[in-house]
DNA sequence: CATGAATGAGCTTTCATTCAT
DNA sequence: AATGAATGAAAGCTCATTCAT
């Protein structure tokens, strides 16, 4: 009773509607994970949540909302999941990076490809994308910029390389997780050699020396 | 004049007919750029085309054909233009290598958005894109394999890192010079940019030298 | 009074959903009589019911199943026409037989053509045919075999007897009923000319003596 | 040269074209016999004859011409197939004459099947059906009529007890032999079966004796 | 006589969206 | 808030027929 004044209560109706939707958003993310995003259908969706086909345009403007708003409800989730951990050893760090980042793949391998897809319709699908993309490459992009003013990095623009680095894992993920094998779930020694490869890579790309680097200490 | 009447010189009909098959090859081109791999009718290309919608499958078999030929058509130009060329200077491999590839998606930034839309919707067109990309990847993973046996780079796996290094490369010049700005064709600049981004990561990420790397000599 | 409230009661669009199955059907059944089975089209048959194209697609899963639906609708109208019934005299046993059976024929010509023309076209169709024969045939099975056992029939295959019987209805009715005079309504004279030749010959047929029958008693 | 002089010589051109015509009608009736008529091609039917499309506009004036001069030509054959044999043993020519009819099914029995779907559709093709039958059951009737002027038979409308006897064996075995088990070929077996079956029928229809029979000797 | 490129009307089916109930 | 019947544009594809060569 107390609760019930401060906050606006919410009546039976209103409950009912917050799980019709719940259920409606639950069913549009396993339909787009499954079918991609053009093949899926208003009608598989509402079907899935058990909702009339009308239903679908109280919670959603349209298809390309819905698209967004599933998205929009996974980025957290992608966000908590890379977010970096700092540990004594620098090779280490990266590995730990490259993981969390391929293992949004392999979780949600039927989303990402579904966003990839949309990434080509929909620009507001694109949108999304990049913020998600942004939130990962920024991290990356700080910590360069900390360790090049530690010496620990060569001069190189931290913006770009981020990118260019997070690029090289999303694709790859992408080529060999998820459309690799014909929808069959990678496993977890396929996942391993992925990160293995990356890591190897990224962290010669970052802390590699050669005849053009100007770096202070090795 | 001695060739005109060894060979069965084309008749009139057969010249209209190549024609016709150019003209609508174009307008496939043209049309799947435009609109992407779905999005694309085969009633638009058909009107790009000037022809009947029937004459359409006198020289596709289906909308899927039409994209399949259309890069086929396209791909002797990318392989032209992926060639390797041999410099004396390592960095300078790398970064012509770089250019090449990047200069591709330059030129077809259309083709480049619908290709990565059709290989989520088509297992054919997934193909097309594996084969292209087997192609590519296929000439510096001999590469590296080559200059690990001269002692030049550090052990890994050629096929793998090939791949991961194409990956870097492909998905940072799609997400950067095709969907970058919505549809404006990238600048010479913004290509440099990129060329110099990749190459430079490239480059310490094969021949870098770390705690890590186990190699002979520098 | 006491009805309306225990069953559920059809409400407004429940029963404007009705209306519109009901024409669609309709509609259906008169384009098929009109046009035979692959000349009718989904458009002309949504055209008839001044509906809309995918509105036929709500009742129908296609146009095989319209048309099954079509023939499942008269289906029972059929059986019931064509229950035997049992008179003291055997020729009028022969003749009612006869004449409920041809009656089909004149009530619906167009849709037994459509049947026909269906038959070779689609095995779904045929299956429809195949249904509603049996169960005429079968009918007529049975009461040879009673009149066997009783001794008022010689021995004769029961099964294949009745399906012999049937198609010379079943033939001289379509060819002289249905298709004899250009879509022109066969008169009751021809009827019952062609009730009386089919009755005659099927009443010798099975009751008739020669000196091939084995039977004991006239 | 006495020979060329009197008839109009071929020429090199019409012998070709002769050859050629009959390539046509060959390829046009086996096709149809696979297909049936609607499910044909005019395509279908050049690339088995080895000539272009357009050729076949030469020598048909259109689809259901060439459907036309198929059955026509195979019209002759029938004929002389179902000649009637005249038997010492009137049972024995019964069995002679439905099996000699049902031999046509066993034979043709893909173009029987486009013939009954082809009457459904073209009034030429039924005119062509018409014809066939006609030519039967005349042969029928007036062995019926002799046999009645010979006191043999009861009386009975000729023409139309012909008929319905023809339309028995035709559609049984239509039922029995062509659509029966699938694009089997029907056995021996189960040809002999069907005249059994018919013979009977037919034997007794037209020879028995029953209450109603006016008939002046057994 | 023969060719075969070109036509275009026609088909069935799907599906995002609307709106009266 | 929820329903679900109705809409109609749009798609890919087939094929009988024509006609310039």
């Amino acid at each position: 009773m107390t609760d019930a004044q401060q906050l606006p209560r919410p009546n039976k109706r209103q409950m009912q509607a917050a799980a019709t939707r719940e259920r409606m958003l639950q069913a549009a993310t396993e339909i787009f994970a499954e079918k991609g995003y053009q093949a899926a259908s208003v009608g598989t969706i509402t079907k899935r949540a058990d909702t009339a086909h009308g239903t679908f345009y109280l919670y959603f403007a349209n298809k390309d909302d819905a698209f967004a708003q599933v998205f929009a409800g996974i980025g957290d989730q992608v966000r908590e999941q890379t977010r970096l951990s700092l540990r004594e050893d620098r090779y280490d760090n990266v590995v730990a990076t490259v993981r969390s980042f391929l293992s949004v793949f392999v979780q949600y391998p039927g989303l990402m490809r579904a966003m990839v897809e949309g990434m080509m319709l929909s620009s507001q699908v694109e949108a999304i994308w990049r913020e998600m993309r942004t939130g990962f490459a920024d991290k990356i992009a700080h910590r360069l910029e900390r360790e090049h003013d530690a010496g620990a990095v060569r001069g190189l623009d931290p913006q770009a390389a981020a990118q260019a680095l997070s690029s090289m894992a999303e694709w790859y993920a992408f080529t060999h997780l998820v459309i690799g094998d014909a929808s069959a779930v990678p496993t977890e020694r396929e996942l391993e050699a992925a990160v293995a490869t990356l890591a190897d890579l990224w962290y010669h790309a970052v802390y590699g020396v050669t005849d053009r680097s100007s770096i202070t200490r090795l």
